[in-house]
DNA sequence: AACGATATGTTATGTTATTACGCTTGCGGC
DNA sequence: GCCGCAAGCGTAATAACATAACATATCGTT
């Protein structure tokens, strides 16, 4: 059985070494990081890479942090259909950790209703110290 | 009696001219744009709009939108030592809003606290459309 | 084959943010 | 007063992020 977990198989070949690059990262990575490490597959102008992550982020293959101008992949693509996915990010190791969460979704739901704000959509991230990174430290 | 709107005196005369101009603004400003706005003033360089930006979002007299890359004057001082400030952009007409929720913040933690997760700043950002476009629009 | 839709490659440019360096100003201790 | 420090300021240069404009290529449909 197809498990969720696979790799689509219509995507074009910048859109799947891009890909490629950020599952294979540990952290976010900038267009710009992409394109260095792409350079070697022919790659060569910013825009290539921009249009691949345009796409890919369309399909919910990989996700946009706006706070740090960079990308992930998507961690399990749990979360395509959700509205809303909140991302926490270690200032310290650069891991990203991302869920959804229905009461805060039916929350910010609660408060547009209210104010007459139609939501199209809704960027949450959280920054701090991940679990291991407070361990090491201590 | 001192009024929660009073604009602090011990701003510096760079810090004063950019707060005054994104007070003035009915949207959000890039440091460019407000930098445009203030050549008069004497103002010639990036840095100095960007140095002002920094100690007025540390004061919490200023936001910064991380989606849209640009700055916003604080709507009224409800929210200076709040963690979590929650802003709806709307895409039609620049307004935004800001509002903070316990609900939301206090689920935060929750998750947070499970995952060992130590949160040190969060940006939450809904883009969409404000009721004044909606009812433009019908 | 002709067509439209989508993807690509390339160059140039636009926009946002920071580094590096040196000068000035305000203020407490001497 | 004068020293020394901290914060602010001015300027130039550069880095980092993103898009515009245009030409070509690829693929499925008719
Ligand atoms: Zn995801
Ligand atoms: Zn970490
Ligand atoms: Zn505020
Ligand atoms: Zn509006």
């Amino acid at each position: 059985m197809a498990h969720s977990h696979d790799i689509p198989t219509d995507l074009t070949r910048n859109q799947e070494l891009v890909l490629g690059t950020l599952t294979a990262s540990a952290g976010p990575l900038s267009a710009y990081d992409i394109l260095d490490k792409l350079r070697g597959d022919g790659l060569r102008a910013p825009l290539q890479v921009y249009r691949a992550l345009d796409k890919l982020v369309d399909r919910g293959l990989a996700h946009r942090l706006e706070s740090l101008n960079a990308f992930v992949a998507c961690a399990d693509m749990h979360c395509h259909r959700k509205g809303l996915i909140a991302f926490a990010i270690c200032e310290s190791c650069g891991k990203v950790d991302e869920f959804a969460d229905e009461v805060i979704e039916e929350r910010l739901g609660t408060w547009a209703r209210t104010g007459g704000f139609k939501v199209e959509r809704t960027t949450m991230e959280i920054r701090g110290r991940c679990a291991d990174c407070l361990a090491k430290a201590a």
